[in-house]
DNA sequence: CCGCGGGCCTGAGAGC
DNA sequence: TGCTCTCAGGCCCGCG
């Protein structure tokens, strides 16, 4: 990313999620990038103006990246919703055919405070993060524990899939009242501490190997998209099942997960 | 404040 | 073939 910089920027519609903010490629033209970093599932482009552009790719999202310039390419898909022209030459595209995307341009006194960015939880794998911190997010909480680690403000990043995978590696019934694993007598129970190290044991694993979707073979998940199939804890004769929780399919092992 | 249900979008796949 | 239905990796809003 060392001397990227935005030439020009294209957008083939108003909005994603949300109406793209005024001005947002004038802004963007010009600028180069001073650093990219990430915040849960945001990502954050830090601007030489200041500003900072702050996206998310939603469920369908994804970047695409090419040398050289955009013109002279093959037509865009449909879903080819922003285009950046970057130098040294350079073509990133932006394509999410459902729109749950989102992109802002946030100037840096506003950033600590925006919207998506100010409830976020810990990052799962900072040492802020853990055994404590998981068990005081639960502390009062009333909901499953499955759908407390969607919460983005209890640990930020987790999403569908890494939920169900996680919960299966600490052995946690995702049904459990999340409140079942808060902090007692001022310590957190042994099993936020498991379900803290499964969490970030989950995401290391995922990013080792390029992420859920990048390899085309061997085991990708334990439970996650197995139902009907064994379990694949040791010396466990369990079958994964199915359930929704907040409308949102959750895979675990009845035998092994408590 | 919390927990829940619905909505936002399009595409893929199943079943008829 | 085409229709209808369900489901999909996320988040926001409004209700009680």
């Amino acid at each position: 990313m060392q001397d990227a910089r935005f030439e020009r920027v294209l957008l083939r519609r108003p909005d994603l999620r949300t109406p793209f903010p005024r001005r947002f490629a004038a802004r963007l033209r010009g600028q180069s990038v001073v650093r990219v970093d990430r915040r849960g599932k945001y990502l954050l482009v830090e601007l030489s103006s200041g500003d900072t552009l702050v996206m998310h790719l939603g469920m369908s999202g994804a970047f695409h990246v090419e040398a050289g310039p955009a013109a002279g390419r093959a037509a865009a898909d449909r879903h080819d919703h922003v285009v950046f022209e970057m130098s040294p030459s350079a073509t990133i595209t932006f394509n999410d055919p459902r729109r749950f995307g989102f992109m802002d341009l946030v100037a840096r006194k506003a950033l600590a405070g925006h919207a998506a960015l100010s409830k976020l939880g810990p990052e799962p794998l900072s040492p802020e993060f853990g055994g404590a911190a998981l068990a005081r997010a639960c502390t009062g909480k009333k909901t499953s524990l499955k759908v407390a680690l969607l919460d983005q403000r209890v640990v930020a990043g987790i999403g569908n899939i890494y939920a169900s995978e996680a919960l299966h590696r600490a052995g946690l019934s995702p049904r459990r009242r999340a409140s079942t694993i808060a902090t007692r007598a001022g310590a957190p129970l042994a099993s936020a501490v498991r379900l803290a190290g499964a969490i970030t044991a989950v995401l290391i694993d995922a990013i080792d190997r390029g992420g859920s979707y990048a390899t085309a073979r061997g085991p990708r998940f334990r439970v996650y998209e197995r139902e009907g199939e064994r379990c694949l804890t040791k010396r466990c004769r369990g079958t994964i099942k199915r359930i929704t929780q907040m409308g949102r399919s959750t895979f675990f092992c009845p035998v092994c997960q408590k």
